[in-house]
DNA sequence: CGGCGCATTTGCGCGGGCGCAAAGACGCGG
DNA sequence: CCGCGTCTTTGCGCCCGCGCAAATGCGCCG
């Protein structure tokens, strides 16, 4: 999109506010046709047992999409007409409530897939799924993705095994929302986001990057509580809150926390 | 297990707290075999699209068993080495947090299937299934399970469907108990659980049956604040509020209380 | 029919966490 | 370098909803 140069990190889509660019390193991208370089892709659970060889031709299937951070992949109502495989980037998978609260789900990453859980009904998205860093996926039309299915088989195992993850995952933060406090909750999430999206900030710490608002959608809370929080840890050197980042100094007394 | 007597109504089995039981009618019972006579599980979204006659086979590899109430399907913790099938009766699926409360994650009826989401991973149960009726299940040793589904395929898709819609449920669910009130969520767990389990009772109207603490473990809340809650709308003409049951007078109003 | 166990109700008090408002920090663009 | 928008912090007040204890009601069993 735009003429970004290659002095970029590997880590910079972390970081990137832009209003575009995918961000990883060096790759000449080809808008359709067998797209190579694409690794988080071909190794992604959703292929897992698929010969290198048959990938290829699996990917061709695909067409390679970009999105700018804040763009939407589908919006809550859309029938679900596409499966999107997440290359590069962040997705914030979102619902919004009927008092016009919203509620991050997830947060899916490279080699993660949106769109199967409604692929097989006529159930439209319950969620919407907005770039959240800049994005590259890849989009197979449902028709065409169903033929793939059909001519590999264990596609569909691994999107029992996707859907099976994602729902007992759903089932343990459903657990946590309903029964902890808002402190363990906000720890917690803290810690999986340093496993999932952590990077490396300067002085040998790591951080996450999100925002406040961020955290607050994904551990049913406000911004305001979360923010008290993290000056509070900061005061007991758990933390270092940034802008739109936390620093996590302590993970051991964060994991504490969460009891 | 026990002589029962043919008067009980089809009914029956959802308020039925004897010890054993699975409470429907007249239907001789082979303990294996074929067995005919589980109409639920012969519907059941796992087997659309199967045909009777390939049913047939399918049912002969699983063994039924019968779980009376309080009895555990399985528990956290255990490795996941079957497929289960309900048949007949209901079963709790139930978390446990780390302060030992218990929330209570579905409520799984005839045609409902347990097992699958962990089936093709070497992860644990991370829940516990226990019979909160008499149940009858159909059970398939996992080996078994995955021999059916390679050769009907059919079913893999089926269980994409199940895992996918599972999933879809479980995301409103999260939002509400992370952004809702608790009157607005109990008032709308009424209302599905109307949908689920209602039955008649007595003059016209309908009720649900489970406990006060029940409905707190759906919901997020404390059996106290449900309590109250149904006191105040019984003030209102909304519910009339019993032992171990609730029955709704005006499904209209607590759908309003939900917004 | 009386006693016992369990589910439920209700009162009382408090504290966690929300809502709002205003001030402060940070970064970006002109 | 300054202004502006956005994100964040912090104070203050309040109320929802929890925790506990005691009383009540209901059903069951002997």
């Amino acid at each position: 999109m735009e003429g970004r140069n290659n002095l970029s990190t590997a880590t910079d889509w972390q970081r990137d506010s832009r209003p575009n660019g995918v961000g990883d390193v060096g790759i000449v991208l080809r808008k359709n046709g067998n797209n190579q370089g694409c690794p988080a892709a071909e190794r992604s659970p959703l292929f897992s047992g698929i010969l290198p060889c048959d990938y290829s031709g699996i990917s061709a299937a695909a067409r390679v999409k970009e999105f700018a951070r804040g763009e939407m992949l589908y919006v809550e109502g859309d029938a679900v007409k596409q499966v999107l495989l997440i290359s590069a980037g962040f997705v914030k998978v979102t619902q919004l409530g009927n008092n016009g609260t919203e509620v991050i789900i997830r947060l899916s990453g490279p080699g993660d897939v949106l769109g199967v859980s409604g692929l097989l009904t006529t159930v439209p998205h319950r969620t919407t799924a907005q770039a959240f860093r800049p994005c590259r996926v890849l989009v197979w039309e449902a028709r065409a993705f169903k033929d793939l299915v059909g001519r590999y088989p264990v596609l569909h195992q691994n999107m029992v095994r996707i859907l099976g993850e994602d729902l007992l995952e759903l089932e343990v933060r459903f657990r946590e929302v309903a029964t902890e406090r808002v402190g363990p909750r906000v720890a917690r999430q803290l810690v999986r986001l340093l496993e999932q999206i952590g990077r490396p900030a300067g002085d040998g710490e790591m951080e996450v990057c999100l925002s406040r608002e961020d955290l607050a959608q994904m551990t049913g809370t406000t911004l305001f509580t979360v923010s008290r929080l993290l000056s509070a840890w900061e005061a007991r050197g758990m933390v270092k809150p940034r802008r739109e980042a936390v620093a996590i100094c302590d993970v051991q007394s964060l994991r504490e926390v969460s009891e």
